[in-house]
DNA sequence: AGATTAATAGAACAAGTGTTCACTTTTTTG
DNA sequence: CAAAAAAGTGAACACTTGTTCTATTAATCT
């Protein structure tokens, strides 16, 4: 028997990644199998190969896009203010970015090791690229004495390290609000860069 | 054929958990088989069930001590002086104690998920003590009015996300010494929960 | 020296791994 | 409506998995 009802094939391939991601981020890319991803999607092991070449890509594929999400997503900010109005904008929108995709950012830290070296290259000039965003930011705000740091590149990675850990504990049902974390973090983000 | 040469016990049994941390640093948990350790310490697999009673306990048994190395060691550090100095000794504390120890700290925060329930209860009961040990300082240093906080366990969390972030970057042989870092990051703390 | 115990080898077990493939069914195209 | 393409099944492949067990060897004890 072979396919019992209807075309899937638009939904099949969306369904694929986000199940993929999902149990990726629950147990790890190395303790999901394939036949989990497929019993999640609802299809047998071998399907997934009309849209996957392996469970490696699969991986790639998850990370690459959340990548180029963030650093397009970043791009259309407006990126214009001093640079103390720069990191502020950055501040709120790393926090709130990155929350609202808890599963492909966990994924983006935790699976680094699982990728093949010409994949990990990859995916390391992407996050290069999103960190030089911030250092710009600092440098430019050392320049005009609104900062000061002693180490940009340090002090951006810092920074970036701070924020990403509001992923770690928030949760939606707590006590406070996005809107009250992300003002809190502001808060100490703006002091640690004081002049 | 068994035993090749000589009495091994009491090099087997601490060379199975250090081989085993490595490659579960490196690795991870899951993507790494009894076989592979058995032959990073030179044993046959089945040879490594006369030190644990399974894989996860080894996992276990890792995180564990870490944690309580990192409590115990924590501990025996002077406790003394105002809430200015006390949090700078933390952040020290924290960075060289956590940098000596990368491959565990590695583990300790990735392989939370390969825990059974009530491990992971265990470690997060202990992770929570050594958080509580910040949060002890800052609010301290709210009331003296040394800090200028609005919420101490969130401000302890980003703490230690940021400080713990050393680990993914800093390298002994880069342009920064642990010192130099340890300074800049300390004058980053400082000023982040400044008054 | 002989007996006991600790430590290990090596084979075996059942279950699960990623991936391939021939075949069947559904959808789309001409 | 027939032919081609797309989508999926289910079995199979060769390996690897964690763990157990028996047999064997080395160290220790009497």
């Amino acid at each position: 028997m072979a396919r019992t009802s209807g075309s899937h094939s638009e939904i099949t391939g969306p369904k694929i990644l986000q199940e993929a991601q999902a149990l990726f981020a629950r147990h790890g890319y190395a303790a999901v199998s394939m036949r989990q991803i497929a019993q999640a999607v609802g299809v047998q092991a071998g399907a997934l190969y009309n849209y996957t070449p392996d469970k490696q890509s699969l991986l790639f594929g998850l990370m690459q896009s959340h990548m180029q999400d963030l650093t397009a997503t970043w791009a259309t900010q407006p990126q214009t203010g001093s640079a103390m109005e720069r990191l502020k904008r950055f501040a709120e929108f790393h926090i709130s970015f990155h929350h609202a995709r808890r599963d492909a950012v966990f994924i983006a830290y935790m699976e680094l090791r699982n990728l093949t070296p010409e994949n990990f290259s990859t995916i390391e000039a992407l996050r290069r690229r999103y960190e030089d965003e911030l250092e710009r930011i600092l440098k430019d705000g050392v320049a005009s004495g609104a900062f000061g740091v002693a180490d940009t590149k340090i002090t951006a990675m810092a920074l970036i390290a701070m924020l990403t850990g509001v992923n770690t504990w928030f949760r939606e049902t707590g006590r406070l609000s996005l809107a009250e974390v992300q003002a809190i973090y502001w808060d100490m983000a703006r002091k640690a860069v004081a002049a």
